[in-house]
DNA sequence: TCGTTCGCTTGCAAAATGCAAGCGAGATGT
DNA sequence: ACATCTCGCTTGCATTTTGCAAGCGAACGA
């Protein structure tokens, strides 16, 4: 079982503050499964994330849990599943993912085209507006492989 | 003496490339300081980070030179030192700190006050541009502490 | 010359991680 | 009813990473 309280009280920081919870190679990875992929059980996250361990996994739900990310909710008509869901504080973490796959698709090798990411840099404001809109309306729908090429640009609505 | 190629070929995701360089406890917090306080040296980052041990610390910094995300030039007049320094690939992280930083402002318990962070909600281009300009100018004036809360704020320019 | 500072490196213990196997409760098939 | 399968973990164990303290060579300062 992992340890509930951290342990490390750094400094006041807020970007340290965010590397105690999310300063790892796994945490931000489930965040956006769960934000723009729409996974919502244990299985899905360990099958379609990059190959995260089982013990890991349970861990970082549990912590994310803690940390108020995420909530987990019974699945009715199966007694063995739970849904994961991110909490309105999850959810908040979106310009964060966002920013970090823009600057990861401009400066490595990704898997991310060039049109794509210009397409998310163009119109940062509508694409968190549709990844809010699926969180509320719990709409598991995958936000980035069909959404972001084929969405028409929403002219004048990229900046609030 | 730490590895320096990567032998973990995750996915492409953008995300997923972005937490392989970063995805620690520690890479963006020197990151942090070398951006918004201005810190260049070896012991800079020790003595004013959250207590990082220096095996850890020339690990990391290894490891970022590696990654591009900083070069190191040796300081005229002290043969001992050298001055780290932000590559355009690092300073390009700007975004992404500052989302994190306003996202645990928000959700955490930080050092950070509501009016600063309401501060740098309100003005984020601006905080960006200045970032960049202290970068581009070499100023390795803090950012943060009397920058926020005393600069009048540039109205009609949070929104580029 | 002598002590101090800087940027590390080394040794070692503790913690985190990765991997494979197993397991109990619930679902499914016959 | 019974066997089998699936899901979400847990357990053991080996490897890797981290934290901590000490040390060290080169450069500087007196």
């Amino acid at each position: 079982m992992p340890k509930k309280t951290n342990p490390k009280p750094r400094s006041g920081c807020p970007v340290s503050v965010s590397l105690d919870i999310l300063g790892d190679r796994w945490s931000l990875l489930i965040i956006r499964d769960m934000m723009v992929r729409g996974y919502r059980t244990f299985r899905e996250f360990q099958r379609a994330g990059e190959g995260i361990a089982t013990n890991i996994l349970s861990d970082r739900l549990h912590k994310l849990e803690a940390a108020g990310l995420l909530t987990t909710e019974p699945v009715e008509g199966d007694g063995r599943s739970n849904h994961y869901r991110l909490t309105p504080k999850g959810i908040a973490l979106a310009p964060v993912l966002l920013e970090l796959l823009i600057w990861a698709a401009q400066h490595e090798e990704t898997a991310a085209s060039c049109a794509a990411t210009e397409y998310l840099k163009q119109n940062r404001e509508f694409v968190l507006a549709e990844a809010y809109r699926r969180w509320e309306q719990r709409d598991p729908t995958p936000l980035i492989p069909p959404f972001v090429p084929q969405a028409k640009s929403p002219k004048g609505r990229s900046k609030r």
